[in-house]
DNA sequence: TATTAATATAAGAAATACTTATGGATAAAC
DNA sequence: GTTTATCCATAAGTATTTCTTATATTAATA
């Protein structure tokens, strides 16, 4: 065997910063430091006594013989990688990672895991809560639901519904502040997104032929969903959210709708996921149960067109 | 990148240990413990979800999947391998190491390295003593001199001599025994390897027309060339040896050949490197040298037929 | 049946990989 | 021109991984 080949480790962080032409970028990558890879690289330079790389000001460019085995290395890893897939076939049962925002993670998802579960006992879902799309070739992760009207993902999208976005409220606070036209809203607290986007209380108002004074509300800024809806289960105002979001909270009467005034189209939940994915046979059964259960929702499913950045 | 990627360091193990259908083999290739090579594997096996190998008795078979994934892993360290050979092109200054017989080391070889030194003063030799041949394809080894009559190996080879055994002995036995006729060696010690093959005293006495009785002489026996001149040296009677390897020692006087009878075809000296090695250009300088030294001295380069085991 | 050969496993030791802190060089902004 | 920001380099220390040693288990062989 070649004993270059006790090298092999270093060729991960070498070849992702031969990709980015830049070390800071490969430690992104991978989860570690700069330094890490300065010193890999280092070493592996070292060991096959040739400069893989030159300096020019702030930029680490690849010298010709750094390109010539960045190719060789790309080809193996794409071989090494052709190999797994070709070996790793998942039966159904087993462990599966769902990522999702957390307020679709805390709010729709976790309170529902247990119907999935008593559906499928022999599949243990793992709720991960993410700000961002995780990467899902290869990676631990496995499926995605994300909320955006569009998403640049290299892996299978598919819409799952497209949900209107109503106002919410405590049961208590309709009676409390005679909440019997949208005029009357303005009254009351009212929360909202730092960066509503096209769900804010402006568009909800417009689409109810109400003139909204911005000034004259009391407004509560928050950064998720998640967040405008317990701020105003405890009485504190009056949040936008999407019918499904809340759906568990107003089937428990925790919370209303004070008006059926939708601002559509609504927020669209995109499921994703990696068609290649060793577990795909697993995927298929959570994605078949999770369009089912979106489905009973109050939802409609119509098609998008306009693109927005990711909701909270 | 494709987190499985990480795994990549374990790939060394499972690739001999696949070749060789055994931990053990896999665990001397690699120089570390059967242990090593089963964690490895282990480990392996537990992060890919994948059984790599099935114990059948005392065999390590490879399992559907292993086969597969042992396919594409040695297909991968290929392509490495290429890449590391293409950009590693070294200059002719440098360090290069030498890997001979002990006896032809430190006998022949480390006291001609400062005439080697003197005209290449860029090029640093190390001297590496081994009993067997040392593997010369992508490892520190970058050249061998061997005697045998037959080598197997997967890389270059040269003859560079075949050097007449004759029997060397200290000037001061000569006159002390009055050696002047082969008879008279029947009154010595003679030193002689363990298993001497065909560079024996019996093949010398046969030549030189003498009947030896074994039982009537006095036997020294000694495992390498190097002992035996070192023995007689001393005083100690009389041994066997190359002119070569004997030619120092005899131009500094501290060795004669009381008789120029020689076991013939002699000792067969072979160079043995690696033809795309990236030290080929200082190889190449070391390897003249070599040549030129050894035909310096007394020796006749006669073609071998006949195999036999390599001397010591 | 006893011995040998081969792998499995646990615990500890050794080596490697990584982080933190800091410095140096260069590019960009003011 | 100076200051700030960005990027990599390096040393020292920390954390993790890899390896060794010791022992157990299993199967083959004599």
């Amino acid at each position: 065997m070649d004993k270059r080949l006790r090298l092999i480790s270093h060729l991960r962080c070498f070849e992702s910063a031969a990709r980015f032409q830049s070390y800071s970028q490969a430690a992104n990558e991978l989860s570690v430091t700069q330094a890490a890879i300065s010193q890999q690289i280092r070493n592996l330079e070292q060991q096959l006594g040739v400069k893989l790389f030159k300096r020019e000001g702030r930029s680490m460019l690849l010298t010709q013989q750094g390109q010539t085995l960045a190719e060789y290395v790309r080809q193996a890893f794409t071989t090494l990688s052709s190999g797994f897939d070709k070996i790793m076939v998942e039966p159904e049962e087993g462990v599966l990672t769902v990522t999702a925002s957390l307020s679709f993670s805390s709010v729709w998802l976790v309170p529902r895991l247990w119907k999935f579960s008593s559906q499928y006992p022999n599949i243990s879902v793992r709720a991960v809560a993410s700000a961002q799309l995780e990467e899902l070739r290869y990676s631990d992760i496995d499926v995605a639901v994300r909320q955006a009207d569009e998403i640049k993902a290299d892996v299978y999208q598919e819409q799952l519904i497209v949900d209107p976005v109503y106002p919410y409220c405590s049961p208590s606070l309709v009676e409390e502040m005679d909440l019997h036209s949208p005029e009357r809203l303005a009254e009351c607290w009212l929360v909202e997104a730092i960066d509503p986007g096209r769900f804010s209380w402006k568009t909800w108002f417009d689409l109810a032929g109400v003139k909204m004074q911005r000034d004259l509300i009391s407004w509560i800024e928050v950064t998720t969903w998640e967040m405008g809806l317990n701020a105003v289960m405890s009485g504190h105002g009056v949040c936008l959210a999407s019918a499904s979001m809340a759906s568990e909270l107003v089937n428990k009467g925790l919370l209303v709708r004070p008006f059926d005034i939708a601002i559509e189209p609504g927020l669209k939940f995109t499921l994703l996921y990696d068609k290649t994915s060793p577990k795909l046979a697993r995927i298929n059964i959570f994605a078949d149960w999770l369009r089912a259960e979106l489905s009973q929702g109050d939802s409609s499913p119509i098609n998008l067109a306009r693109p927005a950045t990711e909701s909270l």
